[in-house]
DNA sequence: CTGTTAGCGCATTCAT
DNA sequence: ATGAATGCGCTAACAG
C-alpha cells in the first residue's frame, strides 16, 4: 500500500474532470454544480487526497500561519498569551510560530526579518526594546503587525494593551484604604510605557491622598527576579524603609518576595505589596495583599483577531488600539 | 522604490549567470567559482534578493519547521522545554509551531494530522493520553516522532524521558532520613507511566526503610491543582492523615498548597512535602521540603538534537530514549 | 564549473 | 459551469 503523494491530478482524472474544477472545489468556489463537486469529493475520499499547503502557498503567498515573537517563552505573561492567541487562530485556520527575542533588540530585530522570511502573514509582537531603532525595517516588511503589552511609540499599529494606570492607581488606593502611609515604587525601567504608566498610577494615588512619595523609595531597574530579590535585600537591610511596597511586574514581584521568605527575618512579617500581574500561584506569594490581574486571556484572542481582520483586510484601515481594563484581586494575607 | 519580488532568475540576469548557479549559491555548494559566487553575492545584495522559502519546500518537500504539541502551552513544564527547543532549533535553521491538545487525545489526534499536512518535518510530541488509538494514524504519516516526558507505549519512537522511579526514591529517602515515617502518596493516575514509575520510586524508598505504606494515604487522580487542593482538603480534615506527603507533580502541588496556605488552620504548620518539578517560585512553596528538579533545558535541548538528527538521516536507525538523571534540590522550610 | 530543462502542486486567467 | 494553459520561485537532473 505504497501511498504515493495524491494530488489534483490524479483527483480530476479519476473524477473526470479538469483540475481546475477539482481546484475550485478545495476552495468552495460557488460556480461548480453540485453533482460534480459530489464526483470530486468521492474521488477524493477514495484516493486519500490531502491538500499541499505549501504550494497553495506558493501559489497564493499566503501561508495561513503567524508569528509571534516574544522577549522569552517560558515568562508566565507570554505563555497565557500564547496559549490564548492559538487556541483562536487554530479556530480560524491558522497556526503559530514562537520566536524570541531573547530579551535584546537586536535578536528582536533578526527574529522579526527571520519571521517574514518565513512568509508569515502577520507578526504580533511583544517587544523587548523601547527603541525604534529597526521600525523603518519593520514597516518595509508590508506585514501586517500587532504589538501586545506595549507599543513602539511613533510606530502606527495595532495594539493591545492595558490600564497600566489606572491598575496601579487602583492598588494603591486600595493600600492606602487600609492605612498605609509610606509606600514604596519597586518598578521598571521609566523609558518603558508599561513601567512610566504604572509609575504615573501610582503617584496619582499618593498625591490625591496628600501622601509623600519619598524618591529614596522610588527604584527602577530592569524588572527582573533578581532584581526584585536584591532590591528587597537593600530594603530591608534599611531599617527607615517603608514596610509598604507597590511591584510593578510578576518578575521582581517573585524576586522581593523570595528574599522576604528566606533571608527577610522578622521584619518581613510587617512588609505588605500590590502588586501587577496574577497567576494560578499568586495567593502562595506572602506579602501580596494586593494583585492587578490582567485580562491576559482576552488579551490573546484580540490580538489573534486583530492580526486576522488585517490580514483578512476586514479591520478598518485606521490603526486599532485596544486597552483593557485590569482587575484588582485582593488577597487574605496569611502570615 | 516599489519592491516587487526579486527572484533567483532578476538575479541570474543581474550576474549574468544561470538560475541554476544562483541556487547553487544560496545552497552553499561547493562547485562555484570563488569569483562567481562573488559576483551573485553582489546581484543578490544590490537587488535586495530574498529567498522564497515556500518555493523550496515545494521543492524539496522539507519546511525546515518541527512542529511541538502539549497539553497546554501555559503549563510551566511545557514552556520551559519549548523555549529551550526554540533555541536549539533555531541555532539549525529551524522553526518552530505550537500547537495544543488541551488534555483530550481526540484532539491530540487531530492536532498532529494537522501538523503533518503543514508539512512540519518533524514532530514533538508531549503526550497527553496513555492510549495508543491513534499510532497507526502517527506511524503512517513517514515523519519523525520524538516523545517527551513520557512515551506511548509500545511505539517505537526516540524518547526523551527522566527518571522518576530513581527521582522519586531518592526524594522519600530523604524525607525518611529526616525522620519522617509515615509519609502519604499524592499523584497521578497510575496507568501514566510518569505517575507509575514515580509511585514506584516511592514504594521502594518505603519498604526498603521498611515502613508501612497506607492505601488509604495514596490518592491517586489526575493530577491538577484542583486535584491537589482538594486532595488535600480532604486530608487536613482527616486527623488521622500523615503530615508528610509526596507529591507526583507541580500542579497538584501548587494546589495542595494553596490550600493549606489559605484554609489549612493550625495543623498546616506541621505540613512537609517532597514533590517534583521545581521552578523559580518553587523556593515560595511553604510546605515544599525537598523538590526533584528535572533537567528541562537540557531535554528541550536533547529533543531539538534528536528530530534533527531524525530528519537529516543522521542519528542511528533503532530509537534512540534518553533518559534523564534528576536533581534533589532542598529548600530550607520557612514557616 | 556552469547552463538547460523540467517539474514540485496548486490557483487562475481566458476561453468555451 | 467547466477546461486548457500558464506560472508562483525554486531545485535537481542531465548535459556540456
Amino acid at each position: 500500500m505504497a501511498r504515493e503523494t495524491v494530488t489534483i491530478r490524479n483527483v480530476a482524472q479519476r473524477a473526470n474532470v479538469s483540475t481546475a474544477t477539482v481546484s475550485r472545489v478545495l476552495n468552495n468556489d460557488p460556480r461548480v454544480r453540485y453533482e460534480t463537486k459530489q464526483v470530486v469529493l468521492e474521488a477524493m475520499e477514495s484516493l486519500g487526497y490531502k491538500l499541499n499547503v505549501v504550494a497553495r502557498s506558493l501559489k497564493t503567498s499566503r501561508t495561513h500561519t503567524i508569528g509571534v515573537l516574544a522577549p522569552d517563552l517560558a515568562g508566565d505573561f507570554f505563555m497565557f498569551i500564547a496559549e490564548s492567541m492559538n487556541r483562536e487562530l487554530t479556530l480560524h485556520g491558522y497556526s503559530l510560530v514562537v520566536s524570541t527575542s531573547r530579551d535584546s533588540e537586536e535578536e528582536e530585530a533578526k527574529r522579526i526579518r527571520h519571521l517574514a522570511e518565513r512568509l508569515v502573514d502577520g507578526i504580533v509582537l511583544i517587544p523587548v526594546g523601547s527603541s525604534s531603532a529597526y521600525l523603518s525595517q519593520v514597516s518595509a516588511l508590508h506585514i501586517p503587525i500587532v504589538f501586545v503589552d506595549r507599543a513602539l511609540e511613533g510606530f502606527e499599529s495595532d495594539q493591545v494593551l492595558v490600564d497600566n494606570e489606572g491598575g496601579a492607581y487602583e492598588a494603591v488606593c486600595a493600600l492606602i484604604g487600609e492605612g498605609h502611609r509610606r509606600i514604596g515604587f519597586l518598578g521598571g525601567k521609566p523609558e518603558v510605557t508599561t513601567a512610566k504608566e504604572r509609575f504615573a498610577g501610582y503617584c496619582r494615588a499618593m498625591e490625591e491622598a496628600g501622601l509623600e512619595i519619598e524618591q529614596k523609595y522610588v527604584r527602577f531597574g530592569h524588572p527582573t527576579l533578581p532584581f526584585g530579590y536584591r532590591t528587597m535585600e537593600e530594603i530591608i537591610k534599611d531599617p527607615d524603609s517603608p514596610d509598604t511596597w507597590f511591584i510593578v511586574n510578576l518578575f521582581a514581584h517573585l524576586g522581593a518576595t523570595s528574599y522576604l521568605v528566606t533571608e527577610g527575618g522578622e521584619r518581613a512579617q510587617h512588609i505588605t505589596f500590590a502588586a501587577f500581574d496574577e497567576m494560578p500561584y499568586s495567593p502562595l506569594l506572602r506579602y501580596c495583599r494586593y494583585a492587578v490581574q490582567q485580562p491576559i486571556a482576552e488579551m490573546g484572542k484580540a490580538a489573534a483577531n486583530l492580526i486576522i481582520d488585517r490580514i483578512e483586510g476586514k479591520g478598518p484601515p485606521e490603526p486599532q488600539i485596544l486597552r483593557f481594563r485590569t482587575r484588582l484581586i485582593q488577597h487574605p494575607l496569611v502570615r
